[in-house]
DNA sequence: CAAAGAACCTGGCGGC
DNA sequence: TGCCGCCAGGTTCTTT
C-alpha cells in the first residue's frame, strides 16, 4: 500500500507535531508487530526517549531519538499510521501500535493484514540498515547515469527491476506502472534492453509520477489514509493502474491487466510497445 | 548471482 | 445467507 509518496506524506504531516516530543507511554497491542523483540522489550527501550527528527527512506518511516537510536516503522500492505491530539477510544480495531507523547497526543497504527513493522535500531546498526537500499528516485543525484547503471545487464522486466528496493528505493506497484506508462515502455521488457533515450525518459517519468503523486497526498484505493486520517487524490488521476478494460487516456485504446513477476500490471498495449 | 515462486496475514468481492 | 476461490499498495525466504 504505502509508497514513497504515502510515506512522504504522512512524514511531513507529522514532523511538525512529533519533532521535540518525547515518548511516555508505548502499547505494542500485536506481538506479531515488533517480533522478533518482544513487545516489553520494546515498550522498555522505546518510553522516555526523545524524537529529534522523522525522516523517510523509500517506503520506510523513521523517527530518530535523542539517545542516537532509531524507531523504523513499515506500513506494508495496510498499515495506517495516524497523529491524534488525545489516546483514541472506542473502535480498536486493527490497532496494533500506540505511542502517547509528552504533550497528550498520540501516535496510532492500524494494520488490518499485519504484515506491517516496528523496531529499533541501535546507532551502530543504522547505517548498514540503510545501505540494503537503493539510492532515493527524488534526490538530484538520481539521474539517467544511476538508471542506466541500474538497469544495464538485467534480464528480467523492468517493472520487476523498478519493484526491487535493493535497485531503487520507494517505487511500488502502483507507481511502477504508471512511471511506465509515462515513459512509454512495455512493462516486460527485460530492464537491460532499454535504450539511452528510454532510460532517460523512465528516469524522469519516475521523478514525475512521484511528485505528482506527493502533490496530490497520495493514492488512496482501498485503505490508505494519511496521517490525518485523510484519502489521498492520486488515484483520481491513475492513467492505466487499476483501470483494465477501460480506454487509455492518450490514445483510446483500451488498458490491459497482465501479472508481471507475481504482480498485477495494468498498461496500454499501444503506448508501451514491447 | 539472478530470477521466479511461495510464504506471511486478513478482508472484501464475485460466483454459485 | 454461506462457502470457495481469488485478489490486494510489500518484503523476505527458498528454490531453481
Amino acid at each position: 500500500m504505502p509508497e514513497l509518496p504515502e510515506v512522504e506524506t504522512i512524514k511531513r504531516q507529522l514532523a511538525p507535531h512529533v519533532t521535540g516530543r518525547t515518548i511516555v507511554r508505548v502499547s505494542v497491542l500485536d506481538p506479531l508487530l515488533t517480533k522478533p523483540m518482544s513487545p516489553r522489550a520494546f515498550n522498555s527501550r522505546l518510553a522516555g526517549c526523545g524524537i529529534t527528527a522523522v525522516s523517510r527512506r523509500g517506503k520506510y518511516l523513521r523517527f530518530e531519538l535523542d539517545d542516537g537510536a532509531m524507531l523504523v516503522i513499515h506500513l506494508r500492505m495496510t498499515g495506517i499510521l495516524v497523529y491524534l491530539e488525545k489516546r483514541p477510544r472506542g473502535d480498536l480495531r486493527h490497532m496494533r501500535l500506540l505511542l502517547g507523547l509528552d504533550d497528550g497526543s498520540w501516535l496510532a497504527m492500524r494494520d488490518a493484514r499485519r504484515f506491517g513493522k516496528a523496531l529499533v535500531l541501535e546507532s551502530g546498526e543504522i547505517e548498514p540498515y540503510w545501505r540494503r537500499l537503493g539510492p532515493e528516485p527524488l534526490e538530484r543525484s538520481f539521474d539517467r547515469r544511476v538508471m542506466a547503471r541500474i538497469v544495464s545487464g538485467r534480464r528480467k522486466p523492468v517493472k520487476s527491476t523498478l519493484l526491487d528496493q535493493q535497485l531503487i528505493a520507494g517505487i511500488g506497484n502502483i507507481y511502477a506502472d504508471e512511471a511506465l506508462f509515462r515513459a512509454g515502455i512495455h512493462p516486460e521488457r527485460p530492464a537491460g534492453s532499454l535504450s539511452d533515450k528510454e532510460i532517460a525518459d523512465l528516469t524522469i517519468s519516475i521523478k514525475e509520477t512521484l511528485r505528482h503523486a506527493i502533490r496530490l497526498q497520495g493514492s488512496s484505493i482501498d485503505t490508505y489514509r494519511d496521517a490525518r486520517g485523510s484519502q489521498g487524490r492520486f488515484q483520481d488521476t491513475f492513467r492505466v493502474h487499476r483501470r483494465a478494460g477501460l480506454p487509455c487516456p492518450r490514445c483510446g485504446g483500451v488498458v490491459e491487466k497482465i501479472r508481471v513477476g507475481g504482480r498485477g500490471t495494468y498498461f496500454c498495449p499501444c503506448c508501451q510497445k514491447r
